[in-house]
DNA sequence: CCTGACATTCAAGTTAACTTTAAGGTCAAG
DNA sequence: CTTGACCTTAAAGTTAACTTGAATGTCAGG
């Protein structure tokens, strides 16, 4: 199988399964007498696998970590090991969003229930001063990606 | 207040408000005779106010998009509009952490749970073969940061 | 007057995960 | 024998949000 093949079979680009050979998380591949790479059927499950890990949160460097050099052989224990502290930090960001959505609900309350006594700038000033007061979170990158 | 005061005084660092300077995120500020910035005391909860928003999710675009030049007047509907969007923001991610977590934790059952009839290969293409069938989620950033 | 802690600017570096570009080889079909 | 769809490489560009570096200026204290 040539690679624009695989990029078909597997949804990714040529150009991404050339990168991921380059950074070491795919073997070198044969190579035709002309110098084009040849995979064998499995490639697709391998990509198909960095894929799905992908998409589980792990980065390029875990999953080079984790992934075995045969689909059969795994390291069980730092595999599982792995798996685990993923979902632990999966509850970290858990909990940090419902904290984040509960603060955003509140501001948004303190925005439109504003009493009729209490003019605009004076509601402002009074949300601020609350906000401000409280401490802070650092930044979430996956809540400003355009798409997720 | 010069910039390494107001640094001090807002937790970030004088490269950072410089920073936002450039970008416009911050308007230019006054100047003593010597070049340097000399900021009024409302700098700090500005600066504050920036952190806050970027630590419930929102990029330094959007916020310069929502900041007004006056901390006292606000565009209330592009303002709750923008915060009820990033509410429903973290409402999806939240959704797919869900999913991803109980997909992780189903396979580190499968790898434990293992029957001491079926041996690891078997095992390990059992469960590549099931996660492969199922269709995949796109990268969460935030689950790959070093910090959160 | 000198030293050290500040301040200034502009340009370039950082990170992750790719994509794009440029310049060129291979090959089947018409 | 030419066209177009592939393939190859290496290097540079992309994005966000900063930081770092280099070169230089300012100023209070001893």
């Amino acid at each position: 199988m040539k690679i624009g093949e695989l990029a078909h079979r597997s949804g990714l680009t040529p150009s991404r399964i050339r990168f991921y050979e380059r950074i070491g998380l795919l073997k070198a591949v044969d190579r035709k007498a002309n110098g084009y790479r040849s995979y064998p059927a499995e490639a697709v499950t391998i990509l198909g696998l960095i894929a799905l890990a992908q998409g589980a949160g792990f980065s390029l460097d875990e999953i080079r970590g984790l992934l075995p050099a045969d689909l059969e052989h795994w390291e069980h224990d730092a595999l599982v090991g792995a798996l685990t502290r993923k979902v632990a930090d999966i509850e970290t960001l858990q909990a940090r969003l419902t904290r984040s959505k509960a603060h955003l609900l509140q501001v948004i309350d303190e925005i439109e229930a504003r009493p009729d006594d209490i003019d605009c700038a004076t509601n402002a000033r009074r949300v601020l001063t609350r906000l401000l007061g409280e401490d802070a979170e650092m930044p979430v990158a996956s809540l400003r990606a355009k798409q997720f």
